[in-house]
DNA sequence: GAATAAGTGGGGAATAGTGGGTGATTATCG
DNA sequence: CGATAATCACCCACTATTCCCCACTTATTC
């Protein structure tokens, strides 16, 4: 499970670090592909294998399908975390992502988020606009305190 | 259960002390998070567990739900007490709950609340004078947490 | 008043963050 | 086709930070 928020600075050569205590989870290789709202979402290799399955098992007769998988796979990167745990992000991604030199890795369960941190400080302002009035509608019990 | 309210200093490294009867049930580790109200809330691993995989279970495609998540997840780290049973607090989450050296250790039922003494007293003062009207307010028995 | 437990402070070793160098492979261009 | 340029992968080095262990002091209890 991944947690956490943590700063780091992209080096001249575009590398970024992984905290430390997710990088044993990433020695089979790391797949970052673009996620939602101008991020980079980096997966574990059986994380990735199980949502290629999946999205391969979309109907491909469905145009929605295919642009997906069109989507998901062509912006898919497999790549190798260096002996001191750092990732080179291919320019696609950093450019999608809007990163120059200052980084924010974000643990969000299943996957990291690879953010520039303006934008992560925008993003965070609207989760916390909308936390309380969406945590009030989620319908379970227990999430609300 | 935790229970009591006890005061603390932050040392100059960052670290706060969990109270000792509290201590045993954090062997698994701990887990700092955003609270409401500017305090920073701490599971026991299970609890944690419990708590995470309902947030896991939201649906990734709806916005509302993937920024709960990131909140969630982002906010959330998980640690160890040191061998004297204190607790480093990651920095952003001391930025968060203000905390700058006095520091309020709260037990609130299933979770611990970690509070900046000043935040805590005038929340206090908030509680008391809200308090019987909350009451007034509740109606069914389950009162206690 | 002594002994035990708990709060606070600090030192040293190990780890992590950042920068840079070199060689190999690929692409580009003459 | 050859030569040059550029990119990438791997290596190492330096510095800052973190983590772990220990010591001391204060409070409490018997």
């Amino acid at each position: 499970m991944f947690l956490g928020e943590y700063e780091y600075r992209l080096d001249q050569k575009g590398r970024v670090a992984i905290p430390p205590k997710s990088r044993g989870d990433f020695q089979d290789g790391i797949i970052v592909t673009r996620g939602y709202d101008n991020c980079i979402v980096a997966y574990t290799a059986s994380t990735w294998d199980r949502l290629a399955e999946e999205y391969a098992s979309l109907p491909g007769t469905d145009q929605g399908a295919r642009r997906v998988n069109r989507l998901v796979f062509s912006s898919a990167f497999r790549l190798n975390l260096d002996r001191l745990g750092r990732l080179g992000l291919p320019v696609p991604l950093r450019e999608y992502a809007q990163i120059d030199e200052e980084v924010v890795v974000a643990g969000v369960g299943r996957h990291l988020e690879i953010w520039s941190k303006e934008l992560w400080i925008r993003e965070r302002e609207l989760m916390e606009e909308q936390a309380s009035e969406i945590a009030q509608g989620l319908t379970s019990g227990t999430l609300a305190q």
